[in-house]
DNA sequence: AAATTCACG
DNA sequence: GACGTACGTGAATTTC
């Protein structure tokens, strides 16, 4: 170790340390250590990205020498030039503060170099040294995604980009700045960086300035030969403001010849040592971790001394359980032995459970095996309906051996399922309810461990089992993937050994169950038992029924439909073909684009990130009032659309034995409180255009029944008024008015009975604008108006609705100091990004102005589905989809009347008790033969 | 696997 | 006066 001289084939890795810091500590909820609460989320992020990163160099790429640079704090060398450099930065949040130390305290404890410098910045550090590994002809990745970096990257130096996982080299630079890396320094000059408080000059940003020096070669010939410059105000101010830009390009400029008190040949790299490692993460208190490295570097972990326990608000912290060791998990092959995980399942009065099955399809697919866990580390599988190896050639159909039946296993299993004093605990419950209650067993209570964290995290991560169990288990579940295969040679679980399937399968209840003992103490903690309780618990057995229940779908009407579309295509196709001049595909979006905007010369096209022609559909129609070409591939992908999503692909999920279709809602789909449908989705399907409102026609009710449609009517609009305590709105929903025609009223000055359609149509748009955090651009753009106009509508819209702008601002607010929302019945949706700098803070505000508006009105259907089957019991009426404000119900023709009473009452009065809303809820009805008439 | 486009509320 | 934008989804297809 040691002993080799930095060169040619070496490679060093340069860690911008603080990227790391932040990124651990926005990923992560706010962490404390137990025995004594000091703030631990960054650090235990941190440490969790190093292990990643140490365990991901292997291979040929390795580095030689590693170092990670941190920023000294205080104040460096570039405020001595200019004191309001980075004077725009917040201060780094109060508890983070502490954990900066500790950072390069686990640095050091990883065995890597650890390096800052009193009066520079990190970025300086890093540049010398890329500049010598350079030099002395190795390479050199950057582990950063800094674009003031970019001005180090080309021969041999590269920039990593960790979170995207995406290299950056020369290219990566020229897309990023238009010049190569050696002129970045100048490009950035000019355009100035808001967040470090670079000036720059006013007026001039990145393309602009690329711009300019690729025209006149560098900033120096620029400004020596500024008067050459053609439009006036960019002369005026490169002469006047010369001074500033010189500054600025002093700023930007990376210091590549620092003195270092050190050199590449101290970074080489070195195995960690145990001890010290191991000792630093106990003291910090990551069980998991620790547990984890101790086994991997072979040695015994340190204990944990355990603290009693600390009720600070918002504390998640692993429990103390036992580490994840397959050889606690048992295989249940014989009845007495089911008996005793039943007799420990009762002494508790709660189990996990999670079901092994050959598919995904809970409609179609058979149980293959069951697993319980009753205790942290403690979990059993029972193997049921696994298939006989292979290896015989007459084999493969025949069951495995020691393998309880099917029908023993699950009557001793049915009364502990059943029992109301039993909860039974899941991840995404409703798929394994679903598929217990094809076998009879009807599975509850329940509780779901993908909807408590749904209810605690919504908008901070994702929901999935893998995800939770990495995040707050630290650890990693054994993944499913070399079990089953992939691709065509992938096998069903029913195929898997049961030795093999013994720890996966039981390994799934034991996080699950130790997922389940780390949430539920949250709910109460987080405030949102409420939610979970009445939004989320109760709905999964009202989702598990309509799913179950499905929809009927008429294959013939889409048969139909699919001839039709695809006749008309091949016309359009050839028509196309023929205006071309030549055949190509249509359904290409980059070979359509090079006809128009090449072959065909046309004005107006844009590029895709990726170099391609964009041809979306906007663009199109704006051509299609002069080019026959671009009306027919506007016609030829809305039949195409139609056909492929539609017409072809639903009749693939017509469930061959019930005829019908049955979507699958994901409850945690969208982090408004919305759900998503999928497989297939039944929210989308069309009906904004005639064409494609006809394929509702091939959804149809059973003989002698009617499909009924009962819509909320501007719900969200509703919500809007209500939350922001806007008057006049709710005067207007009161007298029962068209909205839309009061706003246009009130803001065009237009009296009602003056009222046209095309002033009624903006206000329409500026409506539905607010509720998306409107911008003048977006409103703009959907009106093909210009953006000046736009911002006019907009600014009229506040001064006569002053309510709105307080909402937003105060929403935004809200967010920013407790990184969530909340609807009007205390769901939280969390804001991540709020704080961000750049586009997507833009991205983020917005989002949290809708959030609480589409999460108010996604509450208020849920709470209406959630009291919909004992309100419509003693009819004969199904409910059967969901579409956000819309609910669809199958009855027989003698009930219509009185089910379309009880349904309304219920959705109209969904919000009582919980919340009296000044505006009342509309529900319009429809019925039908099919969901095109009843809409 | 990512990008592009387009269907819905 | 510059930046890049409407909010939330899922699916099919092409392109890498």
């Amino acid at each position: 170790m040691g002993q080799t001289q930095f060169g040619k084939g070496c490679h060093l890795h340069l860690i911008d340390g603080s990227a790391f810091i932040f990124r651990a500590y926005h990923a992560l909820p706010p962490l404390t250590r137990k025995s004594d609460g000091l703030p631990i989320g960054a650090v235990s992020g941190f440490c969790n990205m190093l292990h990643r990163y140490v365990e991901g160099n292997t291979g040929p790429d390795a580095p030689t020498h590693v170092a990670v640079i941190f920023d000294h704090s205080g104040k460096s060398f570039r405020n001595d030039l200019y004191d309001l450099y980075k004077a725009n930065r917040p201060p780094a949040p109060e508890d983070l503060r502490p954990q900066f130390p500790l950072t390069r305290d686990a640095t050091r404890a990883f065995n890597i170099a650890c390096k800052e410098i009193e009066g520079f910045e990190a970025d300086d550090i890093i540049a010398t040294l890329a500049c010598q590994a350079r030099e002395a002809g190795g390479r050199c990745t950057i582990i950063s995604s800094d674009k003031d970096l970019m001005q180090l990257v080309g021969d041999g130096v590269e920039m990593l980009d960790a979170m995207k996982n995406k290299r950056i080299d020369r290219d990566g630079v020229h897309e990023k700045f238009g010049v190569g890396p050696e002129r970045v320094v100048d490009v950035q000059a000019l355009a100035g960086d808001s967040v470090d408080n670079v000036p720059g000059a006013p007026g001039i940003g990145i393309k602009t300035a690329a711009l300019l020096i690729n025209e006149f070669g560098s900033l120096e010939e620029l400004l020596d030969r500024a008067e050459e410059i053609k439009q006036p105000k960019r002369r005026q101010t490169l002469i006047e403001k010369r001074d500033q830009i010189e500054l600025s390009k002093q700023l930007v400029q990376l210091d590549c010849g620092m003195e270092l008190d050190f050199t590449i040949d101290d970074l080489e790299v070195r195995d960690p040592e145990p001890d010290v490692l191991l000792e630093f993460l106990s003291q910090m208190e990551f069980r998991t971790l620790t547990k984890r490295l101790a086994d991997q570097l072979g040695m015994e972990a340190p204990t944990i001394p355990e603290a009693a326990p600390q009720a600070a608000a918002g504390e998640v912290e692993a429990p103390e359980a036992p580490s994840f060791d397959q050889a606690e998990y048992t295989c249940v092959r014989d009845a007495a032995t089911l008996q005793t995980w039943v007799d420990q399942i009762r002494e508790r009065g709660w189990v996990a459970v999670d079901t092994e099955t050959t598919g995904l399809d809970e409609m179609v697919v058979d149980l293959v095996g069951i697993s319980l866990c009753v205790e942290a580390g403690k979990a059993c599988y029972i193997p049921l309906t696994h298939k006989a190896g292979s290896d015989d050639l007459f084999g493969g159909e025949g069951l495995a051996e020691g393998q309880m039946p099917l029908d023993e296993a699950l009557a001793i299993l049915k009364p502990v399922l059943e029992d109301p004093a039993i909860i039974k605990i899941g991840q995404n419950m409703k798929y394994d309810a679903k598929i217990f209650i094809r076998y009879g067993v009807d599975v509850a209570p329940i509780d779901d461990t993908m909807l408590l964290s749904y209810a605690l995290h919504g908008g901070l991560h994702g929901h999935g089992m893998d995800t939770l169990s990495e995040r707050y288990l630290d650890h990693k579940p054994i993944p499913i993937k070399p079990l089953l295969g992939s691709g065509k040679s992938a096998i069903t679980f029913d195929k898997v050994a049961i030795d093999d399937a013994v720890p996966y399968a039981a390994e799934d209840a034991d996080i699950t169950l130790r997922l389940w003992q780390l949430f539920k103490p949250q709910l109460h903690v987080q405030k949102v038992t409420t939610v979970y309780e009445t939004l989320e618990r109760p709905l999964v057995p009202v989702l598990a029924q309509m799913e179950r229940h499905g929809i009927k779908v008429d294959r013939d009407v889409l048969s139909r439909m699919s001839n039709a579309f695809a006749q008309k295509m091949a016309g359009f196709e050839a028509e196309l073909h023929e205006i071309a001049g030549t055949e190509f595909n249509v359904q290409s979006p980059a070979q359509v684009g090079q006809i128009l905007f090449e072959d065909m010369g046309l004005e107006g096209g844009k590029k895709t990130k990726t170099g391609q022609w964009s041809t979306p559909a906007d663009v199109l129609e704006d051509l299609a009032t002069e080019h026959d070409f671009a009306a027919r591939v506007l016609d030829y992908r809305q039949l195409q659309k139609l056909k492929s999503t539609y017409t072809d692909a639903l009749q693939d999920h017509i469930n061959p034995d019930t005829g019908r279709v049955h979507t699958s809602y994901v409850q945690t789909g969208a982090n408004t409180g919305r759900m998503a449908s999928s497989d297939p989705n039944l929210q989308n399907i069309p009906v904004r255009s005639e064409e494609g409102r006809r394929i509702r026609e091939a959804f149809v009710p059973e003989e002698g029944n009617v499909l009924l449609s009962l819509d909320y009517s501007q719900i969200e609009l509703r919500i809007l008024a209500h939350m922001a305590g806007i008057d006049a709105l709710k005067q207007a929903f009161a007298e029962g008015h068209d909205i839309h025609a009061m706003t246009a009223s009130e803001m065009f000055d237009v009296p009602m009975s003056e009222m046209t359609p095309e002033i009624r149509r903006q206000a329409k748009a500026i409506n539905f604008g607010v509720i998306y955090g409107i911008s003048g651009f977006g409103l703009a753009r959907n009106l093909r108006i210009p953006r000046k106009e736009a911002q006019n509508f907009i600014d009229r819209y506040f001064e006569r609705f002053p309510g709105i702008r307080t909402y937003m601002d105060q929403t935004v607010e809200f967010a920013k100091e407790h990184g969530y929302v909340q609807t009007l019945f205390g769901r939280k949706i969390h804001t991540a990004e709020i704080n961000a700098k750049g586009p997507r803070a833009g991205f983020a505000k917005r989002a949290a102005i809708n959030a609480p508006i589409q999460g108010t009105a996604a509450d208020v259907i849920r709470r209406a589905m959630v009291r919909m089957p004992d309100a419509i019991a003693h009819l004969p009426a199904r409910m059967l989809l969901q579409v956000h404000d819309e609910l669809l119900f199958e009855v027989p023709k003698d009930h219509v009347e009185e089910t379309i009473a009880t349904a309304r009452k219920v959705m109209e009065g969904a919000a009582d008790p919980a919340v009296h809303m000044d505006v009342k809820l509309v529900v319009d009805a429809g019925q039908g033969q099919n969901w095109a008439e009843a809409h």
